[in-house]
DNA sequence: GCATTAACGCACG
DNA sequence: CGTGCGTTAATGC
């Protein structure tokens, strides 16, 4: 990570703890089951969600096709749907816990006035918003453009980077997904995943259990991932 | 060929 | 037991 990236993760973090987590504690939580659905295709949404716990999916309803496309997954401390502060509402939009999820439900209409009387938060959020509509649209692009297995492992890279750390010359994260998580996500077969990840670990590029991942050859894996 | 689906057996908590 | 994982054969484009 460069030096600039790293500041702005911490100018990041230094608004969040100013006020993110005693603002919202007065609004309900909510829990969710694995595989329910936080909001999905339909309703208009009433509710601003702040995961505190759990991975959500994000997804685009096409019923027609009889598919669900995913955009992106979200971690704790992110908002799933900011685009909803907007008048124009998107349609489609859809929400699915990957593991038990919890969320704090904040009405859009407190939600609006709480933007307005806290400029740290509207600063917040701006910043949010942006980061969310880029790598939406990197998404977008490498489902168009990658093979399943190249998506694959843009996925390992990004979740690495994201919330990963460096043992030794090796890359360590921990609370990883299950391989039928990874394939919603990256809108592969469940069995591409298990195949791939087994290939990689046969050439010692990666490693994984059930709890973490580990990647050996960061370098090898990022040259597969242009291949 | 590349990827998905179906199917089965196995491991682990 | 259920859930997740690894593999293979069949199918579609």
């Amino acid at each position: 990570m460069n030096p600039l990236a790293v500041a702005s993760t911490f100018q990041k973090t230094s608004i969040k703890e100013f006020s993110l987590t005693n603002l919202l504690s007065s609004y309900p939580q909510k829990s969710f089951k694995k595989g329910a659905y936080i909001f999905r295709e339909g309703h208009s949404l009433k509710y601003i969600y702040f995961i505190q716990q759990g991975k959500v999916l994000s997804l685009t309803n096409y019923l027609t096709a009889h598919k669900e496309l995913s955009n992106g997954y979200f971690l704790p401390n992110q908002f799933i749907n900011l685009n909803s502060l907007s008048n124009q509402q998107l349609k489609n939009q859809a929400a699915k816990a990957l593991s038990a999820v919890t969320v704090t439900q904040i009405p859009l209409l407190a939600f609006h006035t709480l933007l307005r009387q806290t400029p740290c938060l509207s600063q917040l959020i701006f910043n949010a918003l942006i980061e969310q509509g880029n790598s939406q649209k990197t998404q977008c692009h490498q489902l168009i453009l990658l093979s399943s297995h190249q998506r694959i492992i843009h996925f390992l890279l990004e979740y690495v980077e994201k919330s990963g750390s460096r043992v030794g010359y090796e890359w360590v994260a921990r609370d990883f997904f299950t391989q039928h998580q990874i394939a919603l996500i990256t809108n592969t077969a469940r069995q591409t995943v298990s195949t791939l990840l087994n290939e990689l670990r046969r050439q010692r590029i990666i490693h994984f259990t059930k709890k973490y991942l580990i990647i050996r050859e960061l370098e090898a894996l990022k040259k597969l991932a242009e291949s």
